[in-house]
DNA sequence: GCGAATTATTTCAAGCATAAACCTTTAAGC
DNA sequence: GCTTAAAGGTTTATGCTTGAAATAATTCGC
């Protein structure tokens, strides 16, 4: 008989769970760039440009940069310069917070709020194929575990 | 009694898997953010130096810049600048390979494979506490459905 | 052999991303 | 009022990332 020996083998769950955040990032990087290149093929944008217009869209009366930035959780200054392409382009616009003089608030005009509709039936499309090989029920099971890695981080 | 109208409820399946895949890129933006800040706090190093390093540790004969690419899953021209900068620092060097004068073959220096010794330890024990709130038999259950993603993809 | 495709890689322009430094405006203390 | 701290954003330096174009070496077809 083998003797039990703690510490010949010191963390098997450390390398399941090793292997399930590989398995996660291969994953997540993989459908990104199909979902990237989709973009850009169809609609000649980005994914960093779908997530603003997405989150300015659950915001019809528009959100500060912070507030932005905040919702994204990516730096304060990598909105500006995103913001500003799709002001440029027309898609969102800024206006003055009245009563404070340092924030603005940016919100889709009208031709971007139509632009993103078109665009999130045909994401929500793209999602559904890639992910297509896991039942409703599998997806809705997976989220629940995900919410639990989410939920024991930010503590 | 409700009549099932299959019209009026078009496709909830997509729902949840888009629901999975916010979900995905949530944990997975998220440990990221963890790992990064943890490699730039620790070791003043970022995370696609750390893929690569793991690459080349992983093929102690080296790997050419385009064996590298297609491993990551990242662009040609991405990878020219990460080595380059590896090599600068001693981590990585670069070596003829015989008969083909374009290729060349890219390995850890013996300093490079002491540090990423070093590295690849603590980011277990990192990883390890991130996704602490799953148990392995969880976590083997999980990569078992994304390895499903992955395959329906490769199509 | 010789020209044409293929392969391996770098360079480039543009955009994305971060952290840190900075500027301005607003709020709070006294 | 005046000072100081906090909040809202931008700018800057650096690095990552892509796709496309350019360069160079190799292989293929004949």
């Amino acid at each position: 008989m083998t003797s039990p020996d703690p510490e010949m083998t010191p963390e098997p769950d450390s390398k399941a769970r090793l292997r399930l955040w590989l398995k996660l990032l291969k994953v997540t990087r993989s459908v990104e760039a199909d979902l990237r290149e989709a973009l850009r093929t169809e609609f000649a944008s980005t994914l960093p440009r779908f997530d603003v217009m997405s989150a300015l869209s659950r915001h019809a009366e528009g959100l500060k940069m912070s507030e932005l930035s905040g919702l994204l959780k990516v730096s304060n200054g990598n909105v500006t310069g995103i913001v500003e392409r799709l002001v440029e382009d027309g898609i969102a616009l800024r206006e003055a917070v009245p009563g404070d003089r340092r924030a603005s608030r940016v919100r889709l005009t009208r031709k971007g709020a139509e632009e993103f509709a078109r665009q999130a039936s045909e994401h929500e499309h793209w999602v559904n194929e890639l992910l297509g090989a896991l039942e409703a029920e599998e997806a809705t099971a997976m989220i629940l575990q995900l919410d639990r890695i989410i939920r024991e981080e930010a503590q």
